[in-house]
Formats: C-alpha cells, sequence, structure tokens
DNA sequence: GTATTTAACTCTGATTTGCAGAGTTTATTG
DNA sequence: CAATAAACTCTGCAAATCAGAGTTAAATAC
C-alpha cells in the first residue's frame, strides 16, 4: 500500500506548494503574506522543499532588495500529482467514487 | 482564508479517519493491520481523534478477548467532509476545475 | 485448575517536527 | 553618512510523532 507524502501532507506546506503550482513562481515575501506565517517557520518548511528538490530558487540582486523567486521543479509538480493521485484513492474527492468495492461517506447531510 | 484541518491533514490520521469512513468500525487490531504501525503510535493517534471527539469507542468484553470498536462520531464526519472540501478548494481534485481564476497545475503529463 | 502463551491494548521516554522571535545583511531614505 | 526598513536566516523552545516496554485478560496446554 501506498502511503501519503508526509512532505507535502502537512497543512503550511501543502499550501505552499498549492500557491506555486497555482502561481508558477512567488518570492519569500509573497508566501509570507499568503500564508500568515512568521519568517522563520517559512524559512524552515522553504528549507525541507528545496532539500527534497521539490522546490528551487532563484536569487535576484542588483535591482532593489535581494529577493528570492521560489518554483515548483519538476520533481516538485511530479510529487504533487502523485501526492493528489494518492488523495483521490483515499478520500470521496470529486465527483466519481474512488473505489469499485465502496461508496464512502455519503449520507453526511442528514 | 480558512485552514487545513490539522488533526486531519497528517498521514496516519488521514488514513485511520478515511477508513473509518469507509468501513463504518474497526477494532484497534484492524487499524493497526491497516495502517501498519506500531501499537504505541495508533494509541496515541487514536487518542487524539478521541479528544476531539472525531471518533468514538464501543469496548466489548465477555465473548472472546475484550476490544475496542472505534466509529466516526457526526462530529467527525462533518469535519472531515469540510476537510474535503477544503482540499478540493486548494488543489486540482476531482474533474472540475476548483477555481474560476486559474486551472491548476496542468502541463504535467510532457 | 493452574501455568504458559498470546492478543489487545496503554504508558513512557526519546526523536523529530513545527514554530516564533532575535539576529544579519542589504537597500533605501533623510 | 546615519537611520530605517525590507528580506531573509539562525537558534532554541514547545509540541507532535513514534517505537518498544509494560499491563491486563483470554485462550491453550498440561
Amino acid at each position: 500500500m501506498e502511503e501519503l507524502d508526509a512532505l507535502l501532507h502537512q497543512p503550511l506546506r501543502t499550501q505552499l506548494v498549492a500557491y506555486l503550482a497555482a502561481a508558477g513562481e512567488l518570492t519569500f515575501s509573497d508566501l509570507k503574506r499568503q500564508l500568515d506565517v512568521s519568517d522563520g517557520n517559512l524559512d524552515a518548511h522553504l528549507k525541507k522543499l528545496l532539500a527534497a528538490d521539490y522546490v528551487a530558487v532563484r536569487k535576484e540582486s542588483g535591482k532593489g532588495r535581494p529577493q528570492s523567486f521560489f518554483v515548483l521543479t519538476p520533481t516538485g509538480l511530479a510529487a504533487l500529482h502523485a501526492y493528489v493521485q494518492q488523495l483521490q484513492k483515499l478520500l470521496p474527492l470529486g465527483e466519481a467514487s474512488p473505489a469499485p468495492d465502496a461508496g464512502l461517506i455519503t449520507g453526511l447531510a442528514g
């Protein structure tokens, strides 16, 4: 049985990676604002994603203050894709039933 | 902005709750086998879910060894439902686009 | 019917993760 | 050039995660 990617399956990192996937490229400050997180915390999570080669940095200096631009790497994008597949197998996401043998999580509305 | 439920957004607990939702009721040993996890670890996670009233126990003794049967409570089921909604907003799950302004995470296959 | 084994938990302590704020560096403003 | 502020980075503490030792109770052997 496959397990959920622990690197992605964490509140802050899931959002972070989702934002990067949507936006393509974001600065440290962009992420800090969007995630509403402390500097140190964001730094720690980015370091993990960098270490795993899920994201990459492009540092720009010269014009204006130095800034770091973060992007998803192909590795990170593939991991995200796999992660989403895992979630779909596990949970009743989207409209289709995830498994043929079970109609998971129904009868909620009542 | 709403955040992901930290109690549910954790590898073991997400799976645990998904299994409970699918099966309706599982014993400690069932969960241990399915999740392939140590006794202590499973106990700790169950305690958290019990403390949050996401799951409930029914303890049976008398016939055979004493066993604990775990179920999702209505609270837990509602939390799971809300959690899935959050994921759908954040990630491109299912077939439908999550947001009108972005076609998230495309161009993966190439 | 008592001793031994084994399933079903539960508790404890160690490791890892997550977090916030202090510290550092570099540009901009007066 | 001094002061301010943005953009990070580092350090240490608090909480979460985990594995295995310990406990209780039923089943099996004798």
